[in-house]
DNA sequence: AGAGTTCGTGCATTTTCGTGCAAAGGCAAT
DNA sequence: ATTGCCTTTGCACGAAAATGCACGAACTCT
């Protein structure tokens, strides 16, 4: 077995799999797991997959850091992108925030689904590849690391000369009395400017955001038509909200 | 048994089982190891297969779609990408295209490098997002899938505003005659708008784009002030280029 | 907190590579 | 025929790559 065969070999398991395991492989080539990890960490060097712990995932799924990212209400989040996903119209014009949520959203629209997305996140750019119908305009400006989303004066001035129907938007605090807000004043801005085009804003929520409050307000709850919650979400927590006005949609739903 | 006999049989071999072995068909013919690698070595010169430890693969995975591309000449890139890494300057303002080859650059670039990239490649932002010390500016625009670049008016658009010190650029073909060339029309004009704003162009490319030609034009090659190439270049290929007075940089240097 | 995996690294062994060299054969001019 | 030149082939040898094993560290799960 060549090498260079090998790793093509491992990366089309990983495409139709979704995943490589390095023990199962190792078994199956009869190859000890030792030349398989090798090369699945030369190939994660290469930034072709993403190394975890037993084996691999494809690259494109690499946000945040593992350890955070990997426990933090992933059900939860699966649950809100597929009902996010349902409230989208064919032809619609949509802008997705950056974030892990935004992203399992962007993921789980229907192939088939004609519809233009704008965004300031690579991360969207990059899930969308393998959706063919659907258009992305990408926005530019300086890029905020800590989130990996385009920033700055450049970026509200792109998303100025753009309407949307739909924005979903991704926080880290909603709260009655203080908003949304979120954890950076430049992100907080852009958030603000895509709001302003848009007809319809949708908050998407993950349950620890939920009566959370950040240090940079994005805009007050009166902005926003709607809120996608997980399904097992406390009512003392939701009561509030609904007093104000806004359309809560329950994943349970 | 003569020799291009038996090189046709090798690529013969290798049209129907998808890979050659220089061991089995050695005991197979009753020749050393040696000829069947000289074999194989030359075909390869001649871009007929791609020669891996052990035998060789096919070389027609040049022009296959995304996930394919990433596997040719890996290790031809990661040379070429840490060579052009180490003609960057402290401070300096970079462009960087999209493409494999440049992903290996952004991923090899010193994490202490103070710089500050621009890019039109959601791809290059996130392999940057490890170097705290790099600032990146991204180009907004619409997304051509099939490489996952930002393309179009708003692109170049953007371009036109901002100057950079240097410009590495990725391209399907590099050919004495025809220039620079690569598969699509909206991505050639931007290559070009870029190329434009950067005071030096420096081309990467590994061996199989050498002397290849694609359908769109980019630059003449004129316009290039450095190629980095491969260790493994032959001279008929790279002559022609260095008598045109462009600067190449062999990776063995 | 503890048991069981999995990881990465260093090391030794085996395989493969590339080059230099010489033997063997073909071919043309002398 | 002989000489000189080129090609082909195999062999030798140092270098590079690939693989497996061992061991201590890191991770996962309960």
């Amino acid at each position: 077995m060549l090498t260079t065969e090998r790793k093509a070999l491992l990366l089309d398991i990983l495409g139709k799999e979704g995943r490589v395991v390095a023990k199962e492989v190792s078994q199956k080539l009869g190859l000890s797991e030792d030349t398989i990890r090798r090369d699945l960490r030369e190939l994660a060097g290469e930034g072709l997959l993403q190394r975890v712990h037993g084996g691999a995932l494809p690259a494109s799924k690499a946000l945040g850091d593992l350890p955070t990212r990997r426990n933090v209400s992933t059900d939860d989040k699966a649950e809100i992108a597929k009902v996010a996903a349902g409230m989208i119209r064919e032809g619609q014009i949509i802008f997705l925030d950056g974030g892990t949520t935004t992203v399992s959203l962007a993921r789980a629209l229907p192939k088939a689904l004609r519809a233009t997305v704008l965004t300031h996140s690579p991360d969207i750019v990059t899930a969308l590849l393998d959706h063919p119908a659907v258009d992305v305009e990408l926005i530019g400006g300086r890029i905020f690391k800590h989130s990996n989303v385009a920033v700055g004066a450049v970026a509200i001035e792109a998303i100025s000369q753009i309407r949307a129907d739909l924005y979903f938007m991704g926080v880290t605090g909603i709260h009655p009395e203080h908003g949304l807000t979120t954890g950076d004043r430049e992100e907080a801005a852009v958030k603000r400017a895509i709001c302003r085009q848009a007809a319809e804003t949708i908050v998407l929520a993950s349950r620890e955001k939920l009566g959370a409050v950040s240090a940079y307000g994005v805009v007050s709850l009166h902005e926003v038509d709607g809120l996608v919650v997980g399904s097992k979400c406390p009512e003392n927590l939701l009561g509030p909200l609904r007093d104000l006005g806004i359309h809560i949609i329950d994943t349970s739903a």
